[in-house]
DNA sequence: ATCTTTATGTAACATTTGTTACATAATTGA
DNA sequence: TCAATTATGTAACAAATGTTACATAAAGAT
């Protein structure tokens, strides 16, 4: 598909049709490059000095600490903008590894012409505020989530976030070695814990298959 | 002191003189009010419609979880704008509740005027895109020592912050009470890691006074 | 189809943290 | 100054999580 129509589904480029995303682009520089799985599109520390935009494929962002472990902070899709939050600040680097998931198509826009198009396109500069407020929102929920303190109340919260009111059956959308990392805890401990919702006759669990039993149950956890 | 002189101290006024505030602020509305200790500026929740700036005294904000419990995410004394990341995006509501620490006075800015003198003074428009994306770097680090797992890492990991490579003599800017709903702890938890700190001879405490013994292994902690 | 790799399931044991309750010290306010 | 409130120090016990090691199952590669 053109790359512009792409483009033009992410929401940075609400109410900018395909068409003028070039013109739009042509008033400043950008690049575009292709990324492969695994490939290292940003260490933590590193300067930020571009608006990066994923046109196709997946990234991944992460923190990893000194002992080496990881934590998962977000599962990134196409088409989307990120690294609108660490362009500007006192300290204008990123503060995760962003890699790359499933090979990746990528824009990038420096940060002076970021700025120009901020100054002279007034959508793409409500456009600008509203990613940069969504990311803010996504971290300070990502703050709640790891605020609760028992692995219970996590998978408590999780499930029924995943949940409809209606469907008690849910699909993980992550491996449990995957979720273990974005709860921020150890996978035995997680399946352990799980275990124990099941034997408590909450839920049933068969690998990613989980089946919500009692669901007010569920509810009084995280209460 | 004349408000708008201590409102020039703020960053979010940086490059903009005191005497030129007020005319920056007249061009479009906005409101001062004075409120006491405990009083509540939001709740979370709430749909956010103001810039808030405060002029003097201070805040804290704090998220509550379902059981009561809190988890301090920030103290903010003037001069300081906030809220600037929770004005726009899909879902402009406070994700925490700001309440009074020390009685403030605060002007506070409609949404609609904020969007007008971003649009017509750069200045403020670099200034503001500059405090959403400190504010973005100050909750990543949030995350990142969130995601500390065991109390002694998290203290280590304080302690650093808090001294110079040179002084090994630190008083901790909040109570222990305070500090262990910062670090999402109980506090005689928090305490006892304190005690057995002191016990392998890495610190010696005393109430909020802290000195440090033994540098290396505190680093050797958060490795 | 077979090999390799990754994900999942499990258990015993160690470690860490929470919980509760109470004592003492420091600070604040009247 | 004295009372009331808040902060700090401590201990015993319960609960939760981490650690390690290994078995099995599923998915991917050749």
């Amino acid at each position: 598909m053109n790359i512009f129509k792409r483009l033009a589904e992410a929401n940075i480029f609400n109410g900018i049709s395909a068409d003028e995303i070039p013109v739009l682009l042509s008033q400043g520089n950008y690049t575009l490059k292709r990324y492969q799985k695994n490939d290292i599109i940003a260490l933590a520390g590193q300067p930020c000095n571009h608006l990066i935009i994923i046109i196709s494929g997946s990234l991944r962002a992460e923190m990893v600490d000194f002992s080496g472990k990881t934590l998962k902070v977000e599962d990134i899709t196409a088409p989307r903008a990120i690294a609108s939050g660490f362009l500007f600040g006192k300290n204008n680097s990123f503060p995760v590894n962003v890699l790359v998931n499933e090979d990746a198509q990528i824009l990038s826009i420096p940060k002076d012409s970021v700025l120009d198009h901020l100054k002279s396109n007034e959508i793409f500069q409500v456009n600008f505020l509203n990613n940069i407020s969504n990311f803010i929102h996504f971290l300070t929920e990502r703050i709640y989530f790891l605020s609760f303190k028992t692995i219970r109340e996590k998978i408590a919260q999780y499930l029924l976030n995943l949940s409809s009111s209606e469907k008690s059956f849910v699909v993980l959308p992550k491996s449990l070695t995957n979720l273990s990392e974005y709860f921020g805890v150890e996978r035995p401990s997680l399946h352990r814990v799980l275990n124990e919702l099941e034997k408590d006759g909450i839920i049933l669990a068969d690998r990613r298959k989980i089946q919500i039993i009692d669901r007010n149950r569920l509810i009084k956890i995280v209460e």
